[in-house]
DNA sequence: ATAAATGCAAAGCATTTGCAGTAAA
DNA sequence: TTTACTGCAAATGCTTTGCATTTAT
């Protein structure tokens, strides 16, 4: 993960390297595990016993509005977060939830008419199943 | 939408037509407007006016595993409803959050390994951007 | 010194649930 | 008559917000 957002500029808002906000970037560096908001504050929380859940929120929402983070919607309870914010797509396993990173490049292009009348910012495609493990455990709900 | 999950069966569930039901169905066939189980709500309250919530969360839940109506997750704000339950794609607006269909079927495939860990039920492209409204009211966010 | 972040508790929404009464089968 | 649904209100769970205090710059 880049610190960019951390960077002085004129006329922008600066982003304070709190301890805090260190935390939640160093736990979140290369983490592919597709964490939620409370997945944050657990593992934060061991290593910095004053985190709130009110700023891993503000944090969250700060990464994501800088593009630092990707805010995923893939899982219908709750927010995931992905620091990886390359192109690539996911796989959830709908038994036990887990989120798995599709890391090839996928070509998907809008029917035309669509094109024209729409601004595409990006996709997401998203993969669902039931993951080997939970096929093993034969679980079915 | 078909009527298949009101059939009686053995051993499963028998799913009762009250009139609250058919009003919902009544309300979500050919319905591309991808509504939330507020929209639903208010909807369907106008001609039904002791419609609960928990009804409308009830009829939803239940269409939805009866493989009647799909849920879908890409409003990170709630969920969404949709009648269609033929192999589509969606478009949102990221200013106004309108959702629009893409009928094309759009192949995507998983990577071999993958593919061999995990049951694949289904996929699902979400398209991000502004849509030609939005951008002409010059709107940011 | 100043602007911004923290942490707490309260508030805000979306969604679910328990339960007594009601209606479909 | 039996089984399931409705509607209410309360509860739950995730996320946001107001505000006084603290901290990074």
């Amino acid at each position: 993960m880049n610190t960019k957002h951390f960077q002085k500029r004129d006329s922008s808002p600066q982003f304070k390297r709190t301890p805090q906000r260190l935390a939640i970037l160093d736990y979140l560096k290369g983490n592919t595990s597709h964490p939620s908001a409370d997945d944050i504050y657990r593992a934060v929380s061991k290593k910095y016993q004053s985190m709130s859940f009110a700023t891993v929120y503000n944090t969250l929402n700060t990464l994501a509005k800088s593009g630092t983070l990707r805010e995923l919607t893939i899982d219908p309870k709750r927010k995931r977060y992905d620091p990886d914010t390359s192109r690539h797509h996911h796989l959830i396993c709908v038994l036990c939830g887990k989120i798995v990173d599709i890391p090839e490049g996928i070509t998907v292009d809008l029917p035309g008419k669509l094109a024209r009348d729409f601004t595409l910012l990006g996709n997401h495609v998203e993969f669902y199943g039931h993951c080997s493990l939970c096929t093993r455990k034969g679980k079915t709900s």
